[in-house]
DNA sequence: CTCGGGAACTTATCGGCGATAAGGTGGGCC
DNA sequence: GGCCCACCTTATCGCCGATAAGTTCCCGAG
């Protein structure tokens, strides 16, 4: 029996745990297949597609496609989503550095509509709906990147990082020094989901106030769009940038 | 005159936003400094080391260490540092991949003890002050390494991703297409931290109460732990796991 | 039963990478 | 005048991702 697609990614994702990211090169993984380099390009058109496959692979573990959020619990089914999302990128090491940049493939994207549909009827609108999903999912690969980079050195690091005299003139950070030394993962990443959390549900109760408010026109039916070129709704307040600080670098992007 | 670290780190930025991190090599960077390369070799230890001062200079550009945060205006600079910060990383390519992983360093820690300063007179304790600038911070990683992954492989695809037919099956991803497709990244970042802002409200409100119906006992002088071994406070209600969907899968990490 | 073709792999090789070793060179200071 | 050392060069190592071209072997059509 020939190599598989599915068996080469399976060892990638092995080797990758035991080597890590660096450490999973061509050469290594097909000698772990028992083959010669060369011949895994007869599979992937290149390294990049091996690592989106693996990606894909690690998710498809985690986050099974089949379920139903329901509107009335949206909080815990976002946080249990993004508990189990962050489990799959630290099962395996350096797990969010070869996920980051992954596109969602098409078999994912029913299952977001599936969430957008329970967060509109929890009384959203669709782009804030979508918002909402991604500003929890950037906070996910944000955490878990620098998290997984933190392990890593922490290995091989003799000296822990931010020595006690290093804080000698800093109290309130002496006094967090946990937090920063980040003796406890879970915690601290189970903290800023549930903020983040609380913050969605003041927006859901603000849009579905004015959404609301607002219908007196049309009744339900969410999912189609009632008014599509209509400047749609109160975006609410942004927070002012304090004029304040140093600074007033203002918008720019130096490259396009 | 010599070669300057400084004057190596200059250029190495400024092949970073011609080339990318793929074309900022050792090779590429000595020709560019119109030397051979393993003179870098002289003034660094290792091209990591190359990378972290690069990632240092990137965000002494836009964060000037000098600013105080108003206690009473917390949100504005919350947001304004945000926004600052964001843009240090966009402003080089491939800025948030250079940075990540990146240790503070200890002339940037005082700027985070005005931080923590400032917050706790808002009414938090330390420890909570800390993990909301986390949770802020790692919300800007997680959104500016996908913007920038995102902007990078835009730049080379010929078809748009998500094409109209994909998406005819799912009106509300429909709906939300130009967010699906990130046609305005500033305008959806920004959404995702005054969502935030607004969980740091909810959670300032609840801990200062607490707080202060807690201070029965001694008055003020936040930055003087006075019963460091108690078990502080209330650690307020945790988001529940909603035992459904599909995998149970627990807490595991399988690596160590 | 043969034989053509293609899937699946090998061998050989390319250009480039980060890094190290060892040797040169020139300017400042005793 | 001579030495030292900051700073650079030349030579080389072992590895990387990727491509080109040739080999093997099975399977189905005739």
């Amino acid at each position: 029996m020939a190599l598989q697609r599915d068996e080469v990614v399976r060892t990638a994702l092995r080797l990758l745990n035991e080597e890590g990211i660096e450490g999973l090169t061509t050469r290594r993984l097909a000698r772990e297949l028992g083959v010669q380099s060369p011949a895994l390009y007869w599979h992937f058109k290149s390294k990049r597609e091996l690592l989106d496959l693996m990606a894909e692979a690690m998710l498809a573990e985690a986050l099974p496609p089949d379920r139903e959020p329901d509107p009335e619990h949206w909080p815990e089914w976002i946080a249990a989503d993004a508990r189990a999302k962050r489990n799959a990128l630290l099962a395996y090491r350096d797990g969010a550095r070869v996920h980051a940049g992954t596109l969602p493939t098409e078999e994912e994207l029913p299952a977001v509509e599936a969430q957008l549909n329970a967060l509109c009827r929890a009384g959203l609108r669709p782009r804030t709906a979508l918002r909402l999903l991604l500003t929890v999912d950037r906070y996910i690969m944000g955490w878990v990147t620098e998290e997984q980079a933190w392990r890593q050195d922490a290995a091989d690091r003799e000296r822990p990082p931010f020595p006690d005299d290093a804080l000698r003139e800093l109290p309130l950070l002496r006094e967090a020094v946990d937090v920063l030394r980040m003796t406890d993962h879970d915690a601290d990443f189970e903290y800023g989901l549930r903020v983040m959390i609380e913050g969605f549900r003041a927006e859901i109760a603000r849009e579905s106030a004015s959404a609301s408010s607002a219908s007196a026109s049309a009744s339900a039916s969410p999912s189609a769009p009632e008014a599509p070129e209509a400047p749609e709704a109160p975006e609410a307040p942004e927070v002012p940038d304090s004029g304040a600080p140093g600074s007033g670098l203002g918008w720019r992007h130096d490259h396009p």
